[in-house]
DNA sequence: CAAAATTATTAGCCTGACCTAAATCTTATT
DNA sequence: AATAAGATTTAGGTCAGGCTAATAATTTTG
């Protein structure tokens, strides 16, 4: 097994690549990631280029690229922590804004026996408790049809199927809220000049609530037909 | 938190002074016991020595001893170690030679919220699946009242309360002859010159199994009122 | 397009946790 | 009491994973 920074690194490294459509991830923007120094990043990650299996593709003062090798570690790492977000959840009643930190410890340590089983006590669920994929044993992952929330219409009614990043604080806000995962939801106008969204949720209260724009960016929702 | 490496060597220091009746215990002792070199017991001894708070109490060429600080984090690893160990068993369906390996990688990583709520999945129980107490939040153990199989009397009759020992090879063995714990069982013969031990299961068939004394040794039984 | 600002790499250092080989201390044996 | 055997420590080295400070490359900007 690879040691929990190798691993750390990698998973950050898919994570970014995702985020930017695989773009090269370049130095700083995985060292402000992972809270080290920029040369701490550029070690690690000649180290990972010159690994046997190459973990990563690095190209001087470019970036880097995960390998397949690495991306492979690194999605097994992924199934780990967000089987482990469920878990927690299901069989030991975490909500969902303490799961994260306990999984990123946890990821690290598991075998592949625990992983087994904690996903057939689970009943091989394909998402954890904040929406996100899980990949299954071979490294798929499945898509979601969603949009951010900043991109739905006015009156367009859609249903919350996942929620990006892992900040407890804002966690917690959403679901006082009520903005929790399958809650049903309308935008009822958007303020011009990047102002907040406000939306309604469904079959809920009347109340309406205002959202700014950076946390509505990271509320995904998966848009469903036009119910007057 | 402590790294995993001093976490281990120091419950493992509990557990050699322990199993010495407190004596203080030998770098060779606890080199082969974590099997590592010699010299690596003493580089790491002197650093607990010196640190501070002080985690043992180390006189060159004599041995060393836990502090008091010492000892609070080896039981506050070996309840977790101990809790975990209990969780996969009732609550994955670990089997009692599978539970160790598991643990002992976990023991490291959980989180004191953690450690709460398996325990009060559990209820709060007070041994592990070999019958290793689990000492409380405060470090108590609980005393066994039991003595080595091979110190049980011919047909006295008692029940198995503890497995010394995690040798996986050895707990199938044992599962497999029903020897598991509260199980009752009564000593049939001891062979002459350290011989085999004879013991019936009571209440199950009518087999005699034959232990040999280093099994016999680890088995810890509660003798019960000799009933006939 | 040259200078300034930003970003990345290199150089050099540190700590924890290991190792082997050599030196030293303790204990047992003659 | 001297020596041999055994246990322990010291010396010196490696490797991973971090750091800071200095240097070099790239990008932005006046
Ligand atoms: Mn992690
Ligand atoms: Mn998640
Ligand atoms: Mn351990
Ligand atoms: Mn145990």
């Amino acid at each position: 097994m690879k040691s929990q920074s190798t691993e750390d690194y990698l998973k950050a490294i898919y994570q970014l690549q995702e985020m930017q459509n695989g773009e090269p991830v370049s130095t700083s923007t995985l060292a402000s990631w992972l809270g080290v120094a920029n040369a701490s990043v550029t070690g690690m990650v000649k180290r990972f280029s010159s690994a046997d299996p190459k973990l990563v593709e690095y190209e001087p003062y470019t970036g880097f690229v995960l390998t397949d090798a690495g991306e492979k570690i690194a999605l097994e790492v992924i199934r780990h922590h967000r089987l482990i977000e469920c878990y927690l959840s299901q069989a030991l009643g975490y909500s969902w804004d303490e799961v994260h930190e306990e999984a990123e410890r946890l990821e690290h340590v598991i075998s592949e026996a625990m992983e087994d089983r904690m996903a057939q006590a689970l009943g091989n669920p394909i998402s954890d408790p904040h929406g996100d994929p899980i990949p299954d044993r071979e490294g798929n992952l499945h898509q979601l049809n969603v949009i951010p929330l900043t991109q739905l219409a006015v009156e367009q009614p859609g249903t919350i199927r996942r929620v990006i990043g892992q900040e407890p604080d804002l966690l917690r806000y959403l679901a006082e809220q009520g903005l929790v995962l399958s809650a049903h939801i309308k935008v009822i106008s958007k303020a011009p000049f990047n102002g907040p969204i406000s939306i309604r949720i469904v079959n809920s209260s009347e109340t309406i609530l205002a959202l700014g724009r950076e946390v509505a960016e990271k509320i995904l929702i998966q848009p469903s037909s036009n119910t007057r």
